[in-house]
DNA sequence: AGTTGCTGACAATATGTGTTGTCAACAAAT
DNA sequence: ATTTGTTGACAACACATATTGTCAGCAACT
């Protein structure tokens, strides 16, 4: 099948310095190793992986995970099918590379943004964390194809090494509420559970809007992703009334 | 390949009886039809058919939908693969066929839970909508893994047929949304992004609750699911005082 | 009782894809 | 200039699956 599902040795090849692939057998043949165009070997792979990721970012975000295969990702990256499984033991692997660096960038984006205006207005940290969230989406429409559609079902297939990055999201948005909400400890709501909530209602509107090839404007998005951040402060800020 | 993209000529066989497969060529050759067990044709494909369904619930809602052949499924429903081709076309139409079903159960149930509290206050007319629609995926765990994990991205190969269904349930928030919040109106945000994101609050947790094994607690997933709703009648109502 | 549609089990074919292997041309080192 | 690691194009193999076809036994109608 296409699409088998993974159960282990699923040990990914590292992005860093480890190739153990076309290494002398101990102490068989030495095996010398020969630089090209000036690069090491190391060099090189680490050349070919990229162009893999690139390639892979294309075809995935374009045509999704599922309508994707070895060859394709290969023929975008004009390598061949020996240079894949020289750097990824699998597609899935490959997707998980993908989905890791940009879940990583994107998390890093938003925490600058929002902690770059930490000493702003609740109400001004969170549009700013919006604001370069929605922005990275619409400059990169491939994102959310690959982040909050594949991923889900990739994960799936893959174990549960996946979800755990998407669980940490909803442990920022957790902190960014339990910075903003100190007293919500005292409710009776999972403030975790909420996160949960409030990740999925971003990512609704966000699969909507670029699914939907940006109809809606990017004000009226933002707006209505900070509508809900609005809602809760409004509703949690005044609880000392009860 | 397993899943192929799907382009045109992608009617259903419809669950009517419209069973122009096996029907005599014009007038060509008569073919007597003959009766089984007493049911008619008609009735017995509707019984095949209805297997199959029930087949595939299970099957695509415990293993997901890219790890279930048409073997599979007819194995489940102890049926040849005859039998599948003679209702559906490909495992996708299936898969549409039980996600149809589902979601208008679930809507039907929900709709009418809200609608028969609508005298009591809005938070509980919430409460009852979302108390039935927790309760069901309680009790089915499939429907959460067909409705909310596998459709969006066989909706994908699709077409846009099934995303339709999903923004139906978008539409049926929007409508409680303004049955509730009239003066929303004059807002800046756009009610219809805002029900979408609803809809994504409450579908992320109901994802992680189903998926995780149903560790939280029903009234902690009812008590997350309610707050944002609170949270936005909190933040609407006293509204006037700007 | 005989004819013939119906059923279920299974064979057979076609196709796409993952994965590994071959090899000629080339480039770097000696 | 010769040797040998490197590259890229493509063949080759294995395998799963979709999809269609065959056929013997059974059941309904005459």
């Amino acid at each position: 099948m296409a699409i088998s599902i993974m159960t282990k040795q699923d040990q990914a090849i590292q992005p860093s310095i480890e190739t153990n692939i076309l290494l002398p057998a101990e102490a068989e043949k030495p095996v010398r190793r020969r630089n090209f165009r000036g690069l090491s070997l190391e060099q090189r792979q680490g050349e070919r992986r990229a162009k893999l990721v690139e390639a892979g970012l294309q075809v995935y975000g374009t045509q999704g995970f599922f309508s994707v295969t070895v060859r394709d990702v290969c023929a975008e990256a004009k390598l061949t099918e020996r240079y894949f499984y020289e750097s990824f033991k699998n597609s899935e692997q490959l997707f998980k590379a993908i989905y890791m660096q940009l879940i990583e960038q994107q998390q890093q984006l938003i925490m600058s943004a929002v902690m770059k205006s930490v000493s702003l207005s609740h109400e001004q940290m969170i549009r700013a964390g919006l604001t370069v969230f929605l922005r990275g989406l619409q400059d990169d429409p491939r994102m959310a194809r690959i982040l909050f559609v594949d991923a889900v079902l990739v994960s799936e297939l893959h174990g549960t090494t996946i979800l755990e990055a998407v669980s940490r999201f909803d442990r920022m948005i957790q902190g960014f509420m339990m910075l903003m909400l100190p007293e919500a400890h005292q409710r009776s709501v999972s403030l975790s559970l909420v996160s949960t909530g409030l990740n999925g209602y971003v990512t609704h509107i966000v699969i909507r809007w670029v699914m939907g090839g940006f109809k809606e404007s990017f004000e009226d998005v933002l707006n209505a992703c900070q509508a809900v951040y609005s809602a809760f402060l409004g509703l949690y800020k005044p609880a000392k009334r009860d």
